[in-house]
DNA sequence: CATGAATGAGCTTTCATTCAT
DNA sequence: CATGAATGAAAGCTCATTCAT
């Protein structure tokens, strides 16, 4: 059974999310997870149960995050499109502040898929909340009804994300500005001209 | 070093695309995949050298299928913003198409971003062409011009290929129609009703 | 990398080297070392890099032993004659001592100039200080001056050793003198100038 | 079954010695030898029963010769001793002919004692006439009686062996004269009575 | 005669995982 | 609490070998 990780704990094996984004979680030895963590491999599997149950562990702090983020924007005043572009905003200010633990899980959203932990609270943190978001805008007006909203809640997070990690990535970190802009032309402003 | 792969061969490898999508390919056996070949181990090894080399064909059976088809709308007539439509057709298109190798690709981002061939694939079958329509649109006045072309398109990417696989996997496919038109609100047409 | 082999452990895996002789280490399943090594196959890799460095070991233990034995009758008192013959002694105790190491080392000569600490060992124990004997000998005038001292030890090392192993082999050991008279009347009274 | 092999075949084939003394018949794979041999492997497979059969031949084809030269030395005029002396002069030549398959014979003498057919040449070829040799040496007076003659033989074999393989790989072909010297000095002066 | 294609049969090696201390 | 030592359980991969052509 996996005991309540203490949270320098947590807070080390948070360092791993990067090893594991990078290499993916099967082509990471429990030994280097542990290494990182600065903890030995006996002591990683005193707190967890396994391997995965640490990549579980890191999924969880992040969407734990968002979820947090995203319900205090959703909850905030304003109208729907309002509360949807602060949204993006924390969104992106999660990625930024877990930048490694997003990478982990944007590269292996497989193994995210596979966790049913990590399933819900991507659900819950989330594709819920910003589903319910997208019908408020169809009732106040200010967003165009979505005859899916769960899909387009998907569509949404997947481009914030992909497009938060790359520039991270690409352009390093602190350009997450542009980030933002370019979600706004995209998708919230919309492209057309018309 | 690898051998040229039979046509046969390389059709028949195709289908274990959803294995490796539903599992990992890390949680395949290379005897489950000889398997639903239809070959023996020996023989996978025998044109192939390795598992990940299956799934680098794979990924790229599926990319080259893909810049084909985005090639093809990209130069075909009309206006950006027209030709961008029918990039996103062509796109859902492909996705139907190999619906299991764009599932394994979606849910293994890592891997396909650590295979150079897949990765070059990528951006030559998508994100470049994607970019310089982006481009194009800003010229002709039809699509609003982006800061971050490529970052765009790559969100473009995620947006639509998400949206794809979870419509064909909860759903059920055939409802490709329902995400072309989501994709076209969400993005293309922007959600902003202002 | 390769941990420090506990002692008893060491003497276990001594005994792989008769399996070792007959078969050949290609023909020696790792599992089988384990075996009469009383460990798991597992245990056996957590010591030891692999199947040869488990060989390498098992040379390394003889050819220290010889080495410490060739240099106490080098180092003892006497014209280098008399040292020479006294090193053939200890030369045929060590093959005793150590005799199915000697077969294996003896059998895959190939395998021991293949392994650099062996092929380093064979020098440092055997062919220097007799290279050096074989010197002293033609300064003390009592040993023929070599043209090519080096390949005159590596001589004596291979007649001594095949005789010490045929003998053994075919006779059962103890018949040890009689190897011993066969040396020094085909090679020592051969080297002697009196 | 195995064909007779052509003497083309047999010929290119005796390139594959090399390769085999350096790595080990283990290491070499069989394509390895059918490459070097000009052929293909499954034409290896049509002459010879596999790789060892093609390595016993490599060592039947060194002792044939070896086997062939010796008696001409042993059948020659002269008493025992001169006899002896052409013995190994012969030996030599046959080790400057064949450099590559001695090697490969000198470097793998186990597999050399698993192959019976190679076992047994090297006693018709070498042990047995050599053993008489030093009997009719002791009969004539010119060679030192030995207790074990046939033991006698093995270390002579292997000094001579030894000492022109580790001449030939040191010092480079041609300096065979100087270990003719050598053994001379080391071995056949030391068994002359005179 | 010669060989490209295919594979059966293993074996080495690797780790995740356990547990006595 | 923490861990060094030990291993059970796999699986990737290799290659010698076969055979239809």
């Amino acid at each position: 059974m996996m005991r309540s990780v203490p949270p320098e704990i947590s807070a080390n094996v948070m360092r791993a999310a990067d090893l594991i984004a990078d290499q993916g979680l099967d082509g990471t030895k429990s030994e280097d997870i542990a290494s990182v963590a600065g903890i030995s491999k006996a002591t990683l599997y005193y707190y967890f149960d396994g391997k995965e149950a640490v990549l579980s562990h890191i999924f969880a702090v992040l969407l734990d995050a968002l979820g947090d983020a995203v319900q205090g924007a959703v909850d905030g005043p304003g109208n729907a499109m309002e509360r949807l572009h602060r949204v993006v905003d924390v969104h992106l200010d999660i990625v930024a502040t877990y930048p490694k633990a997003a990478r982990a899980l944007h590269f292996d959203l497989g193994r995210a898929a596979r966790l049913p932990e990590i399933d819900e609270k991507t659900r819950a943190s989330y594709i819920d909340p910003i589903s319910s978001l997208f019908e408020d805008g169809a009732t106040d007006g200010t967003i165009r009804p979505l005859r899916q909203p769960r899909l387009g809640a998907m569509a949404l997070l997947a481009a914030t994300t992909t497009a938060a990690i790359m520039a991270t990535s690409i352009d390093g970190i602190g350009d997450l500005d542009g980030v933002k802009e370019m979600i706004f032309e995209l998708v919230l402003d919309g492209l057309s001209t018309t």
